[in-house]
DNA sequence: CATCAATAATTGATATATCAACAATTATTT
DNA sequence: AAATAATTGTTGATATATCAATTATTGATG
């Protein structure tokens, strides 16, 4: 039987993993009480206005029910607003607040040195090659 | 602020994402009512036959808790039996069952199949390639 | 316009992830 | 040998993932 550890999908959940772990633990040394899935969902709000959860869960390639629920624990840590859309009265209106705002600029300033660590030593070619082969993949699984 | 789906820790999400969920449906289409998770533990325990709980959980990198609880499953499914270690009372005695070696072998076939569909017009070196600078990130990440 | 279908979001149930606290056992130290 | 430390595994609490069922609303069709 083949080793695990010889697997492609292996190295992929590991390095993920590891990445994630990494990008958390940074997130927290640094003062601040929120995952990198929650800050995800922050930042597709601030970079998309009038987005839906629906939406969101598309992008951030996580179940409808995960959304709703982690929207909730936003909404209760003061960082986002749920109102009922004004034009259509099935989706909601999600809004940062102040704080939601700087939390996410906080955040994404982290994350962006979390990526040149992860990335160290590895040519920004290499990287391209990488993503290629990942959507190879991605495109090879649907 | 950059694009969410720039990112690298995207696209492995994405790709370690799609993979699973791909290889978890032909693992339930071939009528097999196992989650990949749980033949990971099953697979580690049929190739490291004295395996500790603690080990699995590296070579699986998991929660020592996730590990306790999915073996439970397992054990209710009537996969895996669980015992005393008889020179260390600490540790646990796993061993497969009848049902547990049969399925183990049963969608280990299924999953050379979905990685051979995976990496399909992606070439040996490529993927050598892919792991390697998987292996980078890890490392950077430590 | 009444009915039916589609869409957006929520909720329930169960599995898993993670962290912390804990219990049992074994190993080490003095 | 007694005290302490380290190891192995379990359990509790909370967050998240996933699927299915459900509600509320809107859109489409006859």
């Amino acid at each position: 039987m083949e080793k695990l550890n010889d697997t492609l999908l292996y190295t992929l959940d590991k390095c993920f993993r590891t990445y994630n772990q990494f990008a958390q633990r940074n997130v927290r040394k640094a003062g601040y009480d929120i995952t990198i899935d929650q800050w995800l969902i922050l930042k597709s709000v601030a970079e998309n206005p009038d987005i839906t959860q629906n939406d969101i869960s598309k992008i951030v390639f996580k179940d409808n029910a995960s959304i709703t629920r982690i929207i909730q624990l936003l909404i209760n840590a003061g960082y986002l607003i749920r109102e009922i859309h004004p034009s259509d009265r099935r989706r909601v209106n999600l809004t940062l607040t102040g704080s939601g705002k700087k939390i996410t600029i906080d955040v994404n300033e982290i994350a962006i040195q979390n990526r040149t660590t992860a990335l160290k030593n590895i040519n920004e070619e290499a990287v391209q090659q990488m993503k290629n082969l990942l959507q190879q993949v991605i495109e090879n699984c649907k």
